[in-house]
DNA sequence: GCGACAG
DNA sequence: ATCTTGTCGC
């Protein structure tokens, strides 16, 4: 797939300072509201396999991406689901040249991921990250980063949480509860995009949870780009099968892993 | 100086 | 993220 805003894209050999003003550049230009280009409701599992809704519009191709690593390389591995059905599944092994460093995970994996993203041959209508979107230091985490070098949807879904605040406590909720989480002083005010107590920057959602003891966390939901914080919940919700992780992430995990075994020396 | 932090 | 055995439950 093309990448419509190149210049957003992570180059190696950038100072601290100058990531964290691309991303302060990248956040302003981020659009935190709908702007799918296609239904959130048509976006579910167990789609009927045919490529058509009644209405004549096709079922979105959603996209989702993840990272498995080799030494000091990184696989990434993206697979495209239309309803359940994979269509198609891609990665990229790429030399890593950054460490992880929490709020600049994007120059981490930015480049990876867009040398897998390049492979694609079909055109997802919906990016599904590993990792947060708007709920970042500077508003701009690796699902708002790379949704806005491909200006494409996207959203972001991590397993903790970067920043932010959530409402409720959010231990032992019942599956399909959540609650916003709003800014504190940690994050910044970017752009048109406050970052007041009263931000959501996205939601903490129980996807699952066991009857008995172990207590499941829940997912950290936000924006990555062209989608508000309630829809991306609601889409997350849709994706989700059984499982913790929505479908299009779990997959791509699995691929991840599945890959990485055929360059073990 | 202290705290706190996606993958 | 990654290193890893057993264990509990559907």
């Amino acid at each position: 797939m093309r990448q419509v805003n190149p210049e957003f894209a992570p180059r190696a050999g950038l100072s601290r300072a100058e990531m964290e003003s691309l991303q302060r550049r990248v956040a302003e230009r981020a659009v935190f509201e709908d702007d799918l280009g296609f239904d959130p409701a048509s976006v579910s599992l167990g789609t009927p396999k045919n490529a058509t809704l009644s209405g004549g519009t096709d079922v979105p191709l959603v996209a989702g991406i993840d990272q498995s690593f080799l030494d000091d390389r990184a696989l990434s591995a993206v697979v495209v689901l239309r309803g359940d059905e994979v269509v198609e599944r891609v990665h990229a092994v790429t030399e890593l040249d950054l460490p992880y460093i929490p709020g600049l995970l994007s120059f981490r994996e930015g480049g990876p991921i867009l040398d897998a993203l390049a492979k694609l041959e079909h055109d997802p209508d919906l990016l599904v990250f590993d990792g947060s979107g708007r709920i970042h230091f500077r508003q701009a985490g690796l699902a708002t980063h790379l949704g806005v070098i491909c200006d494409v949807p996207s959203i972001g879904v991590a397993k903790s949480l970067l920043c932010g605040t959530p409402d409720e406590a959010v231990d032992g909720r019942p599956e399909g509860w959540h609650t916003p989480i709003r800014a504190d002083g940690d994050v910044d005010s970017v752009g048109g995009h406050s970052a007041t107590a009263e931000t959501t920057l996205g939601y903490a959602f129980q996807s699952r949870q066991y009857d008995s003891r172990p207590i499941v966390n829940p997912l950290y939901v936000s924006p990555g780009h062209r989608v508000a914080a309630e829809t991306a919940v609601h889409l997350v919700s849709n994706l989700s099968g059984g499982y913790k992780l929505p479908e299009p992430t779990r997959l791509a995990d699995a691929y991840a892993d599945e890959a990485k075994a055929q360059y073990e020396d």
